[in-house]
DNA sequence: ATTTCTTTACTTTTT
DNA sequence: GTAAAGAAAT
């Protein structure tokens, strides 16, 4: 053991400059502000500040908070601490370290049985806006309807759908009630819950809207029937158990990163997490936070610039505790170019202390902009010129150097499309697309209604996937079923609700439960033999996989093999197997779950919180009125903690729950290991792109209604400076060259529902004199490429040569001033890509209509041009188009499905009328 | 009850 | 121009 070993820690200070060591060396007894801006070494510090904990405080790892922006942040500072500490045998997955969510979500798992809180899940936003479609459907009596209706239009307005303008034509104000707009609700119900407000505590505000409180209390008393918390309720119901009982009197220091991003919960939970402690009558408070305030770009969150100073204000006015501000601005990320440039576009807002971040590199090249003339254009460009680049001659660049970051997240739709025919190889930076797969969501549900019989939510999605039988009728009458059980009609719970204000399990119902007794008819259903048969059917797959989980997981050791058994067997008797039948990708993507699943470690006793005294604290005295039905039940809700036999059976899908939980809170790895080999251009929002660099950013969609977001355009010069924020970031992502595009489309032309981009954006006027039209614009630039990168020019580098083929090329490319599209050299056309699939797809269909034909289809298409080319498909006889061997989809493309699928809809279409009306060749237009 | 055809609304950004 | 919801037709 070599633990005893100190690793000194003065190395690791000496490779710090004079303000981060200043930073990191901070007293740890008085709150810590480091203000980081763009590529100051914010992570380096934050490492070496929780390397200078450990090493020389000697704080236990376990001992110590560290919230992180992204699951992705916290795993890269794991790996950098763990370099740094590098036979230390300190271990730091000991750490409590993730995101605000998932460590607000294991505080809950493990001390959230006082409040009530056991074996919840978290719920995705999709469950939340299902869980609110049933409110609104069902849940709202008449009687409030008819209160909602007789509303007047002022207090409705933020609530109904689409800005409906009643434009005088009566409006049906007597009998339809109201659309409401989910998206508007869950939006100001997260609002709520990110000011740490609960259901009741609103109602009883005395500006509270009627409609809003009657729906937040009915949708959490929804949620909670499922045992759901939704992303916000962790953090909200996390806070109120650390608020209420000491759990967590171990935390020796807490660190936060990204704090400009963190809204008013976030930062309560941080002064929860760092509570101040008075020793020997000396105030101390052990906290550190990072963040950057030009880099806020998510109000739309409700986070909240202002915590900096509520922050600073907190500690000194409440407990007289000043605070130590540090602010790093020495660049180490981009060249001097792309910082002034980035600096003056944040200094055409007003109201802005000037920041002075200064470049430590020297030689730099201008920012590249250009305007395009359409959509297509641009997406071209870009692709243009980043096949320039890596092919220059002995390029410092591939692929993966180069980052396309956008705004909006549709607007990668273009891009892949035209990346595929450049054969340029690309990856999207979303983890979240593999959960989001329709297989991987049938299986999850699954799993969801394995770990969590009260998941009615899961359930109802899998009863009829695959098909058993049940049709919307059934459905809704299982529904009706599980809401009758979940209300009981015995008063008593209103009595607990008044003592103990929003306790979840005051409304917890089993939907296994009432399935099981549907199916033993002990509750009178309309349904069938049949149906009950396969009701049966259904319920024995999932206690039979409940038992195997149990066997699995029940003793210490975790077990692989008996959990990929369990797996199995549930994804084989349940059907999907057979459902997702020949699909090698949709089976791959279940293999990829699972191995997942057996991939999440079991948090062994040792790395899991310590536990908590609960008998030190009082339980509420509630008096208990009512049938003995309710008392026991009251007991036994009462009674949580001191369960110890219910609680052991329940371990076993405590396992399963975490894991499915964090699966929603997108905190898993992602596993694929083809990035390592295949070198790929990222293409991210610029959201997505925080905290991350690049050699090479392009910007596309510069333009007014874009970025800035239309949306931002006619609202308050916060708005527009939010998205400034966010051209800031993406612009400060680039370490030598940044290229910035827009283009413009005229009025008229076919844009449905968006308004067209006219004027370049805002955020580039005045700054021309900092941008250079085209890269590499002369000789010297271009030597000062490889100087840049440290990359060895090659020796017969004639400029010349270079940038005359740069600008043939450009307009091949770029301009297409050729009209044969399938033979622009470097090409590939949607054509070669989409053959083999049209033929594929074409014969199944064709073979589907025509089962007794068993012949191949009469016609095929002959061609489907790939968006954004207008899709028309050509039918041609088959014998005249058999697809060769070149017709095979470039290997780069394999993650693209969209670009393919975006047609989908109409090749698959397009064969369908092969039999009937095909006769001659014809053309098919789509509308 | 499922498939096929027609209509509609939709585009922020993410835990 | 597309998904997703709604309507109509097998």
């Amino acid at each position: 053991m070599t633990s005893d070993e100190k690793i000194p820690i003065e190395p690791i200070l000496d490779t710090l400059n004079e303000d981060q060591r200043r930073a990191v060396t901070a007293c740890t007894s008085t709150p810590l502000q480091i203000k980081a801006g763009p590529g100051t070494g914010k992570t380096k510090v934050l490492v070496a500040r929780v390397a200078y904990l450990l090493l020389k405080h000697r704080i236990p790892p376990q001992n110590i908070i560290v919230t992180t922006f992204t699951k992705k942040a916290a795993k890269e500072m794991i790996e950098r601490l763990d370099k740094l500490l590098q036979g230390s045998g300190i271990p730091t997955t000991k750490l409590l370290i993730g995101t605000f969510h998932s460590i607000s979500y294991r505080i809950i798992q493990k001390y959230g049985a006082a409040e009530g809180l056991t074996g919840f899940t978290v719920a995705t936003e999709k469950d939340a806006a299902q869980v609110l479609e049933n409110v609104l459907d069902s849940d709202i009596s008449d009687k409030d309807w008819a209160l909602i209706q007789s509303l007047p239009d002022a207090a409705l307005a933020p609530f109904v759908a689409g800005a409906v303008d009643s434009d005088g034509s009566g409006d049906t104000d007597s009998g339809t009630r109201p659309k409401l707009d989910k998206k508007k609700i869950l939006r100001q119900i997260s609002k709520l819950k990110a000011h740490a407000i609960f259901a009741d505590e609103y109602a009883k505000q005395r500006d509270a809207m009627f409609l809003l409180s009657l729906i937040y209390s009915l949708y959490q008393r929804r949620l909670f029937e499922n045992r759901l918390l939704d992303f916000d309720d962790c953090l909200l119901y996390c806070h109120k158990i650390i608020s209420r009982r000491p759990v967590l009197s171990f935390v020796q220091h807490t660190l936060v990163d990204e704090f400009q991003d963190t809204n008013e919960i976030q930062l309560q939970l941080m002064f929860e997490f760092a509570k101040v402690k008075k020793v020997e009558s000396e105030t101390k408070c052990s906290v550190t936070i990072v963040g950057d305030l030009d880099q806020s770009i998510y109000a739309f969150r409700d986070a909240q610039v202002g915590n900096f100073e509520k922050m600073l204000d907190h500690f000194s006015r409440i407990h007289s505790l000043q605070c130590l501000v540090v602010t790093l601005s020495q660049n180490y990320r981009s060249t001097s170019d792309i910082l002034a440039f980035s600096e003056h576009v944040m200094r055409q807002q007003m109201k802005r202390t000037q920041k002075n971040l200064v470049s430590q590199l020297q030689s730099s090249l201008k920012p590249v902009r250009a305007t395009l003339e359409s959509l297509d254009e641009e997406a071209r460009w870009v692709a243009y010129h980043i096949t320039h680049l890596v092919s220059l001659p002995q390029s410092p660049f591939e692929h993966s150097d180069i980052a396309v970051l956008v705004r909006s997240a549709y607007q990668t739709r273009v891009l892949e499309s035209e990346f595929v025919k450049h054969r340029v190889p690309y990856t999207i930076v979303k983890g979240r697309a593999f959960w989001e797969r329709k297989e991987v969501l049938a299986m999850v549900d699954y799993l969801r209604c394995v770990a969590n019989e009260n998941d009615q939510l899961a359930f109802l999605r899998c009863i009829n996937y695959p098909k058993r039988g049940f049709g919307p009728v059934a459905i809704a009458e299982i529904e009706k079923l599980f809401s009758q059980t979940a209300k009981p009609s015995t008063d008593i719970r209103e009595q607990i609700r008044l003592k103990l204000s929003d306790s979840p399990q005051l409304n917890a119902s089993l939907a296994l439960q009432t399935l099981r007794s549907v199916s033993r008819k002990e509750l009178k259903s309309s349904f069938g033999a049949k149906l009950l048969e396969s009701l049966n059917k259904f319920i024995a797959v999932i206690d039979g996989t409940r038992k195997l989980i149990k066997e699995a997981l029940n003793g210490t050791e975790s077990n692989p093999e008996a959990l990929a058994a369990a797996f199995d067997y549930l994804y084989e008797t349940s059907g999907l197997k057979r459902e997702l039948g020949d699909d090698e990708n949709k089976r791959l993507n279940i293999e990829e779950v699972k191995a997942q699943l057996i991939l999440f470690e079991k948090p062994s006793q040792e790395d899991s919180l310590p536990d908590f005294a609960e008998h030190q604290f009082e339980i509420p005295d509630i008096e208990v009125i009512g049938d003995s039905e309710g008392e026991d039940e009251v007991i036994e809700l009462l009674n949580l903690s001191g369960e110890q036999t219910k609680g052991e059976t329940n371990d076993a899908f405590e396992f399963l729950r975490s894991f499915l939980s964090l699966v929603v809170l997108y905190e898993t790895e992602n596993s694929s290991k083809d990035h390592i080999n295949h070198p790929k251009v990222s293409i991210s929002t610029i959201h997505g792109a925080k905290g991350l660099e690049w050699p090479v950013v392009f910007i596309p969609g510069l333009g007014e209604g874009l970025l800035p977001a239309s949306f931002a355009l006619d609202g308050t010069e916060d708005a527009i400076n939010e998205e400034r924020r966010c051209f800031y970031v993406a612009s400060t992502r680039a370490k030598t060259l940044l290229y910035l595009s827009t283009y413009t489309e005229k009025a008229g032309s076919l844009n449905w529902g968006r308004k067209p981009v006219e004027k370049q954006s805002r955020f580039l006027t005045g700054l021309d004199p900092m941008l250079a039209q085209m890269p590499f614009e002369n000789e010297q630039s271009m030597k000062k490429l490889y100087t840049l990168t440290g990359t060895i020019p090659p020796q017969d580098l004639d400029y010349e040569k270079l940038q005359k083929k740069y600008l043939r090329d450009y307009n091949l490319y770029v301009k297409q001033t050729t009209d044969d599209h399938d033979n622009r050299p470097g090409f590939v056309t949607g054509t070669d890509i989409s053959r083999l699939t049209l033929l594929q797809k074409a014969t199944k269909s064709a073979k589907r209509l025509a089962p007794h034909d068993n012949k191949a289809p009469k016609y095929v298409p002959k061609r489907a041009t790939c968006a954004p080319f207008k899709p028309v498909v050509r039918l041609a006889p088959v014998e005249n188009q058999i697809p060769t061997a070149k017709a095979t989809a470039p290997t780069n493309c394999i993650n693209s499905t969209t670009a393919l699928s975006t047609t989908s809809t109409n090749i698959l279409r397009a064969p369908a009328y092969i039999p009937a009306r095909a006769k001659h060749k014809r053309r098919l237009g789509t509308r």
